[in-house]
RNA sequence: GGUACCUUAGCUCAGUUGGUAGAGCAACGGACUGAAAAUCCGUGUGUCCCUAGUUCGAUUCUUGGAGGUACCA
């Protein structure tokens, strides 16, 4: 006897792309279409200290659907990928009870894989051991740091990037916790979800892109971003702040460069994260990709043959 | 108009006592498991302005052009 109560698929449509593409506004119409809600996977959208540069959604946007993990976050706050994975993950099995389909957009890679893939458990590593490793690394180098994993964690040392210090030292910062070497956490099997995952990429051509950022760039100076970094110049220090659009302003502040080349050197970094965003989405074949000038109404006849949405 | 100097990678420039060339920046490719808008790794992409000579061989030397810069008119 077949059951009546079978469980309707859910569907997360996650809209990716390079930085000032257009995703914002693709994500909301697709929203709207779906009646349902907006999650970004913006690792810098979070920080409510920081709106302009991150280029977070207008107050219109906002209110033409539902946003979350916008602007919810202080740049006081430690808030690291793994936090976001559980974070989003709560958020979603309470928006599916109401929605079959949730639209999720963001340009933050890792942050996607995060909710889509999962992380693998590891163990907390203590603010104290942190700031002991970012001490010895500032102190003597690399080299020891390189040395104390080798030792530890053979096996990943022979995979890592060791050039890589963040890699390095996160990679330390477990094996010191604990006893296990990080490489015995490092599963690299995907979690499995409640839910399925349709990717949606949009793109252009190289040049288009960089026209866009170097727009999108001066308009944010014309917001007022310079006004924004100014405030912001005293915890220029802090995680979140080493971010594109800040960092070049706070150079300008201590006479490092001119207001000019400041702005030059934000459309440049901008351009190249750009380009690690390419680099990143490239190699997701599950991303179908759409030219940024693609009509709405044909990715969302796209999403509706492929989604098999239940009527009530 | 005259004189001097210059023209080599996308840009700024090195260089080759004649054997087809290399730095910085830019650009491009890649990696990525709790800092990820971060961090790191890799790659020279070229009518050496054009032309005609000399030469086994010319980007290099010589002739003649073109363009540029400076000074003198």
């Amino acid at each position: 006897m077949k059951s009546n109560k079978v469980q309707k698929k859910k569907y997360l449509i996650c809209i990716v792309g390079p930085t000032a593409i257009g995703k914002t506004a693709l994500s909301i119409k697709i929203a709207n279409h779906f009646s349902t809600e907006i999650i970004s996977a913006d690792s810098r959208q979070f920080y409510k200290e920081m709106k302009i540069g991150t280029a977070v959604p207008s107050a219109e946007e906002i209110a033409a659907a539902p946003h979350h993990f916008i602007q919810n976050r202080s740049i006081f706050e430690d808030y690291s990928v793994g936090d976001f994975e559980k974070d989003a993950i709560q958020l979603l099995d309470n928006l599916f009870t109401k929605h079959q389909v949730v639209v999720m957009v963001g340009g933050s890679g890792l942050y996607i894989d995060a909710v889509v893939k999962g992380l693998d458990y590891f163990p907390d590593v203590s603010d104290k051991i942190k700031q002991q490793l970012i001490k010895e690394f500032e102190a003597t180098g690399l080299k020891p740091l390189q040395k104390e994993l080798k030792e530890k964690d053979p096996e990943y040392y022979n995979k890592v990037d060791l050039q890589n210090h963040h890699r390095v030292i996160r990679a330390l910062g477990v094996c010191r916790a604990q006893e296990h070497p990080y490489s015995s956490f490092l599963k690299s099997e995907n979690t499995s979800r409640n839910f399925e995952t349709i990717f949606i990429g949009i793109t252009a051509e190289r040049e288009l892109i960089y026209n866009r950022i170097n727009q999108r760039v001066d308009m944010m100076i014309n917001e007022g971003l310079i006004e924004e970094a100014e405030k912001l110049k005293k915890y220029k220090n802090i995680n979140a702040l080493q971010t594109v659009g800040y960092r070049e302003l706070f150079s300008y502040f201590d006479g490092e460069f001119t207001k000019a080349q400041a702005i030059e050197e934000i459309k440049k970094n901008t351009r190249r994260f750009a380009k690690r965003q390419g680099t990143w989405f490239r190699k997701n074949e599950a991303i179908t990709w759409f030219d940024y000038q693609t009509k709405v109404s044909e990715v969302i006849n796209y999403l509706e043959n492929i989604l098999p949405i239940s009527e009530n």
